[in-house]
Order: C-alpha cells, then structure tokens, then sequence
DNA sequence: CTGTTAGCGCTTTCAA
DNA sequence: TTGAAAGCGCTAACAG
C-alpha cells in the first residue's frame, strides 16, 4: 500500500509538478497545452518525468474557471426508461467524444419539477450549451437557456418560448408513411392511442399527421384515444374502451360500423376519443356501441388497427393485450407503434425506427456550431423514419 | 429582445453582485452559504434586490476549486441499454438528490476502452467518489480509484484489483431460489445460460451458486451454456446447440436422458457446455446426442427449463424461442432469468427481480460516509431478490 | 456585523 | 526559451 497512514494523498498540483521538474508553472502549462514547440528538449523530458512521477492530472475545473469554458455540456433527458432517450444518447455520446466534450446527463425521471432543478443545476456548473429532451418547461424554468443564455438545442420536442435548434423525428412524414401502411393493408378502421399532450409537440404532430393522413380517406376512419399511463384508473378505463372497439369491431355484421355517443368535449383529454371520420368529438366514457345508422360507404367488415404514438404507449398496450388475448394476439388485432424497441421484434409490431442515433448526433453538432458563435436563425433538422413490417400488420 | 447586439452576456459574478449591492465581496458569499444570522436585514435586503436584478448564479467551479470539493459524484455504467442499469441509476438520483451530491453519469457502451477514458475523465474533474459499475478494468486503469485513490463503491460486480465498498444482488440465494422453484415444479433438466464471464463477478457467482444448487439433487441435471450476444456466429450456433437439447428432451423416450460428448476443455468458452451432473467438462460444439446410457436415475420424461443469468440473455432467448417455436412458445419451454425488465410480465417469463433501487441508493450512502472519512474495511451489501412467477414456468 | 486579504489550480500576458 | 505575476469566481481567516 502506498499510503500506510491513510493520510488522503492531495493531488498533485501544477505548482508540485514545476518544483518536481525545477522550472516554473508556466512551461508546465505549455507542456499540458501542447505547446511543445516552444519547449527545450531537456526541460520537457524533465516535466514529462515529474508529472509520471507525481500522477499528475490536471485539475478540469481550474482550467475551466481560468479559461472561462470547461467543454461540458448538459443533456437533460426526460425519461431513460423510454429506450428511445437511450438510443438518442448513445449519438449525443460518440459527437461528444469526436467533438472534445463531456455530457453531464441529468435524468428528469419524467418530473418537470426535476426538470426545472437540473436545468438550474447545469447552469450554475456553466455548462456551454445543453441539449434538451424534457416534459414540458415552464417559462421561467428555461430563462437562463436559449436566446440571450446558454446555447441550447431541442430533441424531438418543441418547447413552448424557446427559440432553439430543434433535431428529431420527421413525424408528419413517418405518421403518413405507417397510415398509408394500415391502409394499404386493408386496416380502415385505425385506433391513434397517445399519452396526454401536455407539452410534448411531437405527441401533437403525430396526432395531427394521423388525423390528417386518415382524413382524405373516404372509406377509412380513424380516432383518437388518450391513454394516461400514470394513473391506473384512468388506463383501466381507457383500455376497456378500446377492447370494446375491437371487439365490436369483431362482432358487427358487414356494412355495421361503429362510432361513438355524440357530445362535444372542450379539449381532448384521457379516455376522449375523436372520431376524425366525422369531425365530431364524442366522450366515450359512457359506453361505445355499434350503431347501423353510421354504416360505412364500403361493404364488409371493419377492419381494425392501433396505432400507437411511441413505444410506452406501444409497450402498455402489448402488454394488455397479451393478458386478454393470449399469447397470439399479434395474429388477431393489428399494433403499429412509432419507436422500434428491442421487444417489438419479439412481440411482432411493425414499427417506425427513428434514426435516434443521428438525432443525437445531429443534436451535438448544432450546439457545437451555437457554442462557436453561429449566430443564425433557429433551425429545424427533421429526420426520417423507418417502416418496418411484422407480423401484426401482415394480414 | 434583452441582447440586441448578440454581445455574449457574461454572468454576474459576486464582484458585481458586490458592487450592485454596495457591498463586498464576503457578504455576498455569507449570503449565498446561508449565514443570514450574521447579516442586518438592511443588508440583506439589498443583496437579495442585486441578486434578483442580476439575475446572479453562483458558480459552482469557482466554488469546489476554492473549497476542495464539488458535490459532484461519478457513475460509470457499462450499459445503458439493460433495464437494470437504468434502474440503479434511478436510486442513485434519490440519493444524490437527498445528500446533495450531483451525479455525472457516464455511459460506456459495454467497451472497456470508455471505461478507462470516462474513469481518467471523472478524475480530472475531481468528482468525490465514483459508483462503478463497469464491465471489466484493468489495473492500470483504475490506478486513481479505490484506496489512496478517490473513494469508489461498486455495483453489482467487483473488480479484479480493485478493494471497495460494494452492493449488489445476493447472487448465491437469488439462483438457489429460482434453481429450486425449477426442481419444484418438476424441471429436472435445467441449462443455465450466461453471457462469457470476462470479469463480471456475479456472472460467475451465479454459475457457481446454480452448479451448488443443482448438485446436491440427484435426480437433477445442470448444464451451462456460456452465449456470446456480440458475435452473431458463435451465438447462432449456440443457439442450435440449445435448440437441439430442447427438442431432444421433447422427443426422447422415458428414461433417456442426453449429454455432451466428454472431452476437457481448458476453461468455459463460448459454446462450450459443463455437464454438472456428472462434473465433466464437454465442448459441445461438434454436436449433442442422445444417449441411452446415461440413463437417468429415476424414471419418466425430463422436463427441460432455461435459466438465464439477466435480461440480455433472457432477451435473446426469449426472441430466438419466440421466432423458433411461435408466440406460444412460453407453453412449451420454460424459461426463467435474473432481472425483471418490463417486457417480462407480456413475455411471461418467470424472473427473480432485483432491489434495483436499494441498491443504487444503498450505492450512494456508502460513498457518501467514504468521503466523509470513514475508513473501515471494505463492506458487502447484499440485497435479496424476489421471485416472479409467471406462466412459463407454472405447469 | 462588515470588509480586507490571501489564496484554490490554472492560463496568460509581459518581460527577461 | 523561460518565468514572474496577475487574475478567473469564490471562500475563509482575520481584522475592524
């Protein structure tokens, strides 16, 4: 053991290494800077061997208080627990790396709360620039960050009163392309199962991408079903109400479809159903019923698919109807899920892959740009999606 | 706009906030570190106002450089993408949060090599302790780490060299119940599959504590199976090897049993089977048989269970099964894993899950009283696992 | 109660 | 080529 008295063995300084070598700190400092050019062979064999003698590492922090920028940048990430903030990061880690930062990852566990504190804490360590996949900001939360902040740049996700970079999923066109998909195969009766919006943009434009890609169908009807994964309740409920559609879906004899009890919601919240066939939003707590009235234009059977909005939303609903249907539910109803997850080849989902690696890639390099002094107008990079066919769609 | 002219708006310092509050530089900092009690509330008045006006953040490198310390905490984690790791870190955040600390997660991708950087790179910005939950280090590598070094606490493995706090699974009694709930319910051919066990300790204390659990039953067999997920080769015909033991033990007569073909290998490799019954070694790579005569002790058919040693291999079974033997498969082959990722219950796989964020918590607490100076000897926390029964394995 | 002073470990003029 | 000295933003004696 080298320290037999556990005394902590205080680092070694620059101050140590330039007594160790018999010069001055200057030329220590030009030798960790590189400047060797301007460094007499003899002495920079000297420093070399006292900095190996001493285990010298320079301290990161006083360099950065010094130099005023410390080549951190902060990655705040919504959810780890969603594979897709994972993906994304292992893009944001390899531009880090190629680029010379280290990323401060900070996990919001899904709290805006959590959020907010991070967001502060990265700011007081004067991190350059943040990258930034959150729930939803408020206000005063992003003050420090964007124009007239730090830099920043936004993955997947607007937020509301920041101006920034934005990188992420091109979800009008993967939403059009997995519509055309369902539709393609038959599908006219197409199930959009989202988590609530709250701030989430991307939620949005998928849902208004559906809505729109759904609408210039004449056979075709599609609606909309918030699902709130927090609140078990309100999930058990919502889930019921989608069995029911599925089932009548099922049930219903040819030319029968199906729509729900008319009313007008003020805005679509958790367990409300839009029916975008019909431009109506209706409340389906109550009950879902078939109704001959509403028949559909074509002859013949519904037809029906989910479509979920992400893969929490995709996992929740594998889940549920794996226990109500058995093992081999792929082959009776159609689930089609933005986000390509590791199970969802196993679970037999056709799915949109995102380029997630690219996005945070991507991601690194605009707030590189930001953090050189590019000063242009925010700018908004949108990549392709990736349709990948499996079993629950191949009927 | 409050930056018309894209001049970098450099933050307050405390001389500013000084000078704004007509002050000096020591009130700010009492005010900051919360001596109110020595402060007239006059002055404190005025300091609050230049605060707020200033909009100033104190920061946080200037401060660890004067103090010696920085609050910050480092987690290496060599694999983001396994649920598990994203689950400690759960309870590392609560940890930190609630003592204060602010973890610098650094995700190493499962390559050695960014072991190595982020440890050097944690280092040199003087994070307190580390939580290393790595794949394997060298030596050198963690030269600046352990004792003498930077405090380090490790999950779920050791590491070769290196004497530290650690928490984790209980690995012994964790496979001892799941081996036994396998006897239990009538399995008596049991293959416990494991990735190679390079230096990741609790893969070989599993194997090990399966090989104790199945050698005491007589009637019982064991077999290790070491799957190597990077190479697609080795695992492809792995997997064969697998399958051919699986369908063997479907096809074969009552009181026929199978084994490897004997033969000495010189340690546990890819591919290579144990045959723990009979405590011979067998390289089953050229092929499996049948052989009448090893005779099983009892009569009647084995019954065949995989237990695999966590999530990543379950997954890849679980994927392989699924693609081999259809969505049904859980009916007809039993499997069993350590680790309870969310895809578990919809696969339903029976798993033994692990106190995932005890033991990221528990990880914390014993940093936090090392760099508080406690110097005792170096502390095991083992934590129980709970066994999760589910349809694969209740027949 | 309040301010002055001397650094923390490093970089960067500016002279030598 | 080299080094002394002046800070970066902050804290901690030590005086008033």
């Amino acid at each position: 053991m080298t320290n037999p008295h556990n005394v902590a063995p205080r680092r070694a300084t620059i101050t140590d290494v330039a007594r160790e070598a018999g010069t001055g700190k200057t030329s220590i400092s030009r030798y960790l800077n590189g400047e060797l050019s301007v460094l007499s062979p003899e002495l920079r064999a000297r420093i070399e061997a006292a900095i190996e003698r001493l285990d010298y590492q320079p301290n990161q922090m006083a360099r950065g208080l010094k130099r005023g920028r410390n080549r951190l940048i902060g990655m705040l990430v919504a959810d780890l627990t969603n594979p897709y903030s994972v993906e994304v990061l292992q893009g944001v880690e390899a531009a880090c790396q190629a680029l010379g930062y280290m990323p401060l990852i900070c996990h919001a566990a899904n709290e805006v709360e959590m959020e907010r504190r991070y967001l502060q804490l990265l700011t007081t360590y004067r991190v350059e620039g943040v990258i930034v996949n959150a729930l939803g900001v408020r206000e005063e939360t992003l003050r420090p960050v964007g124009e007239g902040g730090i830099p920043a740049v936004l993955v997947d996700r607007m937020v509301d009163g920041l101006v920034a970079d934005m990188v992420g999923l091109d979800n009008t066109a993967a939403v059009e392309l997995a519509t055309h998909h369902l539709l393609e195969r038959g599908f006219d009766d197409i199930w959009f199962v989202v988590q609530p919006f709250e701030r989430v943009s991307s939620r949005r434009l998928r849902e208004a991408a559906f809505r729109a890609a759904i609408g210039g169908q004449a056979r075709a009807r599609g609606h909309t079903v918030v699902l709130e994964l927090g609140d078990a309740a309100a999930l058990e409920q919502t889930l019921a109400e989608l069995d029911h559609a599925v089932d009548a879906a099922f049930e219903v004899s040819p030319g029968v479809t199906l729509h729900l009890a008319a009313g007008a919601a003020p805005d679509v919240t958790p367990g409300v159903s839009v029916d975008l066939a019909h431009g109506t939003r209706s409340d389906a707590n109550p009950s879902l019923r078939a109704d001959t009235a509403q028949a559909a234009a074509g002859a013949g059977t519904r037809r029906v698919a989910l479509f979920a909005a992400n893969a929490p939303v995709a996992l929740c609903l594998a889940r549920h109807l794996n226990a109500r249907h058995g093992a081999r539910w792929q082959e009776r109803i159609a689930l089609l899920s933005v986000d390509d997850p590791e199970w969802a080849e196993f679970a037999g989902i056709t799915t949109i892959r995102q380029p997630t690696y690219q996005i945070g890639y991507r991601a690194v390099e605009f707030l590189h740009e930001r953090i050189d002094g590019v000063e242009s107008a925010a700018r908004d990079c949108l990549l392709p999606g990736e349709l990948i066919v499996r079993a629950s769609t191949s009927r």
